[in-house]
Formats: structure tokens, sequence, C-alpha cells
DNA sequence: TTGTAGGCGTTATCAA
DNA sequence: TTGATAACGCCTACAA
């Protein structure tokens, strides 16, 4: 392994002139830059990270937690948040899983944004109090190292409801997420609030955010139903749960059984009758959250951010009227 | 922050006890471990990841390179990756972007899987040159520290060739990824052979393996259409296009127009009718693909391994005897 | 402008 | 069984 002594030595330099050159500091005069250079190219030198994180106790790479690796649901996530991270020359990771929780307090990673149910508010606490800088997207949490982005859920959770009320439905379920996610509980909020506002009776069904726990959702549903029926599930996941099931049946999505989502995931837009959802930009959630955790590192002082919703109508939910 | 030291001075024992108690060597009595353990869980001490990777030289951390974060292909196979490495007692992160090639030169990570186009061989041949054990996933490389793990393309695309014909097929388009491609290659190549073997002229369409070059390749179809046409798409997310082109044609996928795709995503089981297509055991891939390299990473030798592959019936499929 | 030297937190070798 | 000490590769006062 080649390091700046073997540079150094070569060159007939001392090792802290190698590393000013290299680090482009202005002390050296430009005739033994180009030398020190033209010999680490030789010699191809590579920085070691670990010696230079040892030092610096930077690493320039964020970690972004996720539940698990399945899904699309985060590819334009991802790909915000690492777009705003390369451009301020810092790195992304991709983690999942209890043992890469280690990067964080072991400074693997400089800081982190949390979109990982599996992660507990008091490990984020424990490591918030170390120091670590973290923004985390399904959760709130009160410490001065965190910072939230939230979604607007109860503005998608109210518009959703909206929707079908004007579409003239008053027989709604919703379908839910588990009892602990944030998400499922902000949207479950608003809905009640919805129904108290209207004098509406919702039945609620409890789910998981799976398409599993979406068809069995469905089965319920079926057995008691009454047309017409309409259904707020609380994410898309489920909904495309519920397609697979009423697939089965007699009964025609949009027609006798109507559906809105949350989430607009890619499915949404392929599956027919094209799923009514809740839409936001994904892209920018993740671009929001690392200009948060950015401005953390660099000692700025942040607000709680929020990311707007916007109604996607599909053919998936009928109108009353007009039949 | 708290270091080995901090302990070996609360407990009134040297530093290098304090490395031995922390790494359970047997060097030191059962009393003082626990001491300085005590100490140690007191001080709330945290090992730093640098520091030890500066003396050990390495990181226990695999990086897995991806052409980007988007599409839900990749969801099992790192499922696979990350459940072979973490009982083995490594960590996963997942990277996109050629920032983060750094990773592997400067030992950041242990070694890497590849399934990344925009990864050039160049690039991969000179980390193996430096010692990097690397597994490459979408292409063939010839060098003693990078070892390959193929899909079984050809006995794919003509498993899928064969389903075709022997529905009665005779008029066939091939849909192909792009030039640089090895998977799109490698398929193509056995479409050849067949069509060779069975006197067909397969007609060509270059596509890009996304589904807006499928949409076009669908449109480039349906212009020449006579039927009854069949189409290979050389994989799933081109054969979707093509389902959203004739959506909005008068041709009834299935009957006037027959498709059968590769790799069975996710989609390819809610769109319909249902693709048919060429199902692999992504998991398994990406399983096999860590076992891989963890054995080079102690030094094993290891020999190139094959995921084989199975025919997904679909009704995008018709027979032409059945009409 | 360049060199010397100390230290970042570990591990590991050698003495004691 | 424990302790002193030298690395690992890099950065950065401070000296020259």
């Amino acid at each position: 392994m080649v390091s700046i002594k073997d540079i150094a030595k070569k060159a007939g330099v001392s090792i802290s002139t190698v590393s000013y050159a290299l680090n482009g500091s202005p002390k050296v005069t430009e005739e033994t830059r180009q030398k020190i250079l033209a010999v680490a190219e030789e010699l191809k030198y590579v920085p070691n990270a670990a010696a230079r994180t040892l030092k610096t106790r930077e690493t320039k790479v964020i970690g972004l937690y996720l539940t698990d690796f399945g899904g699309a649901f985060y590819g334009d996530l991802l790909q915000g948040v690492k777009e705003v991270l390369n451009q301020k020359g810092y790195d992304l990771i991709v983690c999942s899983g209890k043992r890469s929780h280690r990067f964080l307090p072991e400074r693997t990673i400089d800081g982190a944004i949390v979109l990982d149910a599996t992660f507990s508010d008091k490990e984020l606490l424990k490591y918030a109090e170390m120091g670590k800088k973290i923004v985390v997207l399904d959760r709130e949490l009160d410490h001065p190292n965190i910072n939230h982005v939230f979604l607007d859920n109860k503005a998608g959770a109210t518009l959703a409801m909206e929707y079908l009320w004007e579409n003239g439905h008053r027989r709604i379920y919703v379908v839910t997420g588990p009892k602990a996610s944030y998400d499922s509980n902000q949207r479950l909020k608003a809905v009640r609030q919805f129904a108290e506002r209207h004098e509406l009776d919702v039945k609620e069904v409890e789910g998981r955010f799976t398409k599993e726990s979406g068809e069995l959702a469905a089965e319920r549903i079926f057995q008691e139903y009454e047309e017409p029926t309409a259904v707020f599930c609380l994410n898309d996941e489920m909904a495309v749960g519920l397609y697979m099931f009423f697939r089965k049946t007699d009964l025609v999505i949009g027609r006798h059984i109507h559906i809105i989502g949350f989430d607009n995931i890619e499915l949404a837009e392929y599956i027919s009758p094209r799923l009514a959802t809740i839409d936001y930009s994904k892209r920018k959630w993740g671009a929001l959250a690392s200009e948060q955790l950015l401005k953390m590192l660099s000692g700025k002082s942040v607000e709680h951010e929020r990311i707007y919703v916007k109604l996607i109508p599909g053919e998936s939910v009928g109108s009353l009227s007009n039949r």
C-alpha cells in the first residue's frame, strides 16, 4: 500500500509537503506540486479513507436507512437525496437492518436520514444525544440534533376523502396501516376529522401497508358488501391488494367498488383502471431531507419542513351521480 | 470522544489491557475484563471504525453498485445479498454513481458486487489489479480477483422463443436492450440461434430496456402490423411499454398481439393480461454473488456460477391453434 | 516555501 | 496476566 511517505521519499521532499501538494494548499510552489503529483501518479497513490477520517473526524458520507430493500417506492426519493448530496461533496450509502446501525455511533457516516420503522425512537435519540445529526421522515422526534421533513398527510387524506365525497360516496371504508406507523396514524386522524365534520360513519379496517393485508381487507369488505362502496386505502400498496382480490369477484372497480390510495406508486399508473391516489414529489422529499441534514452538519439551525401533496384522479373512483 | 485510553485511565490499567478485554482475548482475567467492561459502559464508549480499519485494513463492509436506485427490480436481489453478508459478519451498503466508486480504492469497503453498466470494465480491472475483490453480475471480465455469477440468458431466451413457437407463432419480433448490455446481447444471440435452427425470420427492433423504448418499439411494430404478431421483449420493463402503447390501439394483447418478456418483475403479475416471462430467483442470485465474494475475500478460489431460469406462462401469449 | 513532529484511536508485539 | 510502545496513513501547528 503506497502512502504519502513513499511519495515523499521518491520525490525527495517531506511528507507534509506531499500532503499540502495533494490537498491543493497554496503553501507549495507550483513546481514542487507538479513533481509530487507526477510521482503520486507514477506510484498509483490512492488516499486512505480511514486514515483521513481518523484525523479529520468526518467521512463525507451520509447513510440512508430503509426498512427493507423491497419496493420501487423509494427510487425517486433516493435519487433526490443523492443529487443534493453529491452536489455538496457528499456520498450516499443506502443501508437496511440492525447491523448497519453501528455506522452512526462508530462514525462511518457523518449523518443519517431515516425512513425505517424498525429503527427505534430510543436508539435514534441516543445517537442524537451523542451529537450525531439525523433527519427523520417517518416519525416526530424532538431533539436539537434531529430534524423532520413531514409529508402533509393530513391534507392528503382530506383530499382523498373529499374526492370520494364529491363523487357522491357515503358508504366509505378506510384501510389503515400498521398501528405503529406515523403516516398511517396521521392519515387516519384526518379521515376521522373529515367523517366527524360530515357526520359520516367511516368503517375502519386494519391493514399493514402490504398487498397481502390489502387482499385480506378486501375480503372483509366483500363479505359485507352493499352497493355502492368506496374504500380509501391509506397506501397504494394495499390498494393493489384490493385490485387483486376483486379481480376474482364479479365486482368491477370504479363501478361497484370505488378505490383511492395514497403515494402514487409506479404501479398505480399501470394497473387498470388507473388508481386514484394522492401524489407528492418523492424526489423533492429526498432533496429537502438532505438539504436539512447538510445544514445541520454545518452547524446551521433548521426548521422542520413539509412536503405538499396533490390529488391524482383515476377511473378507480366512479361518480355516483352519473349512473 | 471517549477512547480506550480514557477507559484505561479510569480503570487503572493500560490501553492494551483494555483492547484485549474489549476484544474478548483470553489474555485477561475475567475479573479485570468485567471491570473494564463496566467502565466502558459507564463512559459510553463506542469503538472508532476509522481507527480500527486503519490498523486492521478491513472494514467488514461490502458495497453493491447499482446503475440507479429506481425500479423495484433489485429488491429481492439486495435482500439475498444482505442475508448472506450479515450472517457472515459483514454489512452491506448500496451505492450508485461515479462518486461512490472511490470507496473501492480508498478501502472504505472490503469488496464489491457490481450490477452497474456505468461502471467501466477498465475501471473495474484497475481495482482488481490493485487487489480488490469484485463480483460482477452484468458482464464477463477475466481477472483472478473478479468473479461472475451468470444468469442463464441463453436458456431463458430459448425458453421464450420455444413458448412462442409452440403456440404457433411464426411472425416474431424481438425488442432488444441497449447495444452495450451484456444480458441483451446474450439473449439476442440465443434468439438468433433459435431463428436459424427453425429457419425463422425474426425481426429485430432496438430498445433500451426502458418502458419508453418499449412504447417506441410498439409504435414501429404497430405500423407494420399483420395478424398475428408475437413479440419477445428482452426485458419486462419494455414489455410494459408495449402494454401502454397497445392499450391505446384496438389491438388486444394475447389475441391480436402476443407478448413475452424476461425477468418476471413485480409488475408482470399485476398488469393484465398477465405477462408471460422468464423467471429466476433474484434472491438466490444475490446470495450466490455474496458467497462468492466472501470466499474470494478469505483467499479461496472460486468457480464462476450460474443462475437457472424458468418460463412463466401468461395470457399475454395466446395459442394460434385454438382460434 | 519546506521540514519536523505530534497525534487521531486501534491493534499487536514484545517485555516485564 | 499486564504494560509500554510502535505502528497504521494522514493532517497540521510550529520551526526552520
